[in-house]
DNA sequence: CGTCTTTTCTGGAACGAGTCAAGTTAATGA
DNA sequence: TCATTAACTTGACTCGTTCCAGAAAAGACG
């Protein structure tokens, strides 16, 4: 768990300005991966006291762009952020409960960048979500 | 192109009413792929006249529910409908101008199921996007 | 340390895709 | 043809997110 000194250096490497509302949010998502933007305001909130929804938004949008932060959105959820970047991991999503995990890249380290036929678009991401059931929903489901 | 009839015997095939709606936005999807709901229910206008925006939605939910239509919705963008379903094809989409195109699965029929660890899920689909540029953007970038 | 400039934060209003609810219309099956 | 029930219309409304204008704070410079 990396410490508010290890947020700062983060920031100043991205050449972002060191602020509470910025440290917290970091703080947030490195302890609750894959929160929606709600629980983070009410996380950040706990810590800080008194912060707008509007700086939570901010916060996250510019960590977002300058790649300390990745933003995942699947089909039905709200914008969740994670902190795990640059290493192009993918995700499982629960269908029934809305779980989410991380997943390594299957094939090996970064292998997803290949499409049969790739119509001319020059690719530069393969994003991947495997939808299923969780092992609670599972079990859920059987014993019912 | 398929036509009225076609539609007409895919909605008694999923046990869903046949009604000009219907068969109107199933057309509006067949001849316009990754159309957003807007743009459906523009078309559908065309064709029916007045149409309530409402109507389309719970069309689209139906058919989309019956399997008859897919949804995606890549991030930052709003829902979108497509008529091929069943083929376990995925998507490339332009970063710069949003437009998506089909890609038939890469490395095989469904091999895109495996996940190196899937976290105790049982996963029964993997939806994969490929984030790029398309010709036309590449092209435009290079020039300028 | 004090001032200036720039960026960020606050609070509130606004936006838009999508949903809800109640009543009417029309497809289906007997 | 009639009853049943699913589908459609209308209009208000929710909710996540963004925009705006002014106040506050951070970093730079003298």
């Amino acid at each position: 768990m990396p410490t508010a000194s290890d947020f700062e250096r983060l920031l100043r490497g991205a050449s972002l300005r060191v602020t509470a509302p910025r440290i917290a949010v970091l703080s947030a998502v490195h302890s609750h991966p894959h929160a929606d933007t709600d629980s983070i305001i009410g996380v950040v909130r706990q810590n800080l006291g008194a912060v707008s929804h509007q700086a939570v938004y901010d916060v996250l949008r510019a960590l977002t762009g300058a790649g300390l932060l990745r933003k995942i959105e699947p089909q039905g959820s709200v914008a969740r952020y994670e902190a795990r970047v640059g290493d192009n991991h993918h995700h499982v999503v629960c269908r029934s409960c809305g779980a989410i995990a991380d997943v390594d890249c299957a094939v090996g380290h970064a292998p997803c960048l290949d499409a049969s036929d790739d119509h001319g678009f020059v690719i530069d991401e393969a994003e991947v979500i495997y939808w299923g059931s969780c092992p609670e929903c599972t079990t859920a489901a059987k014993s019912s």
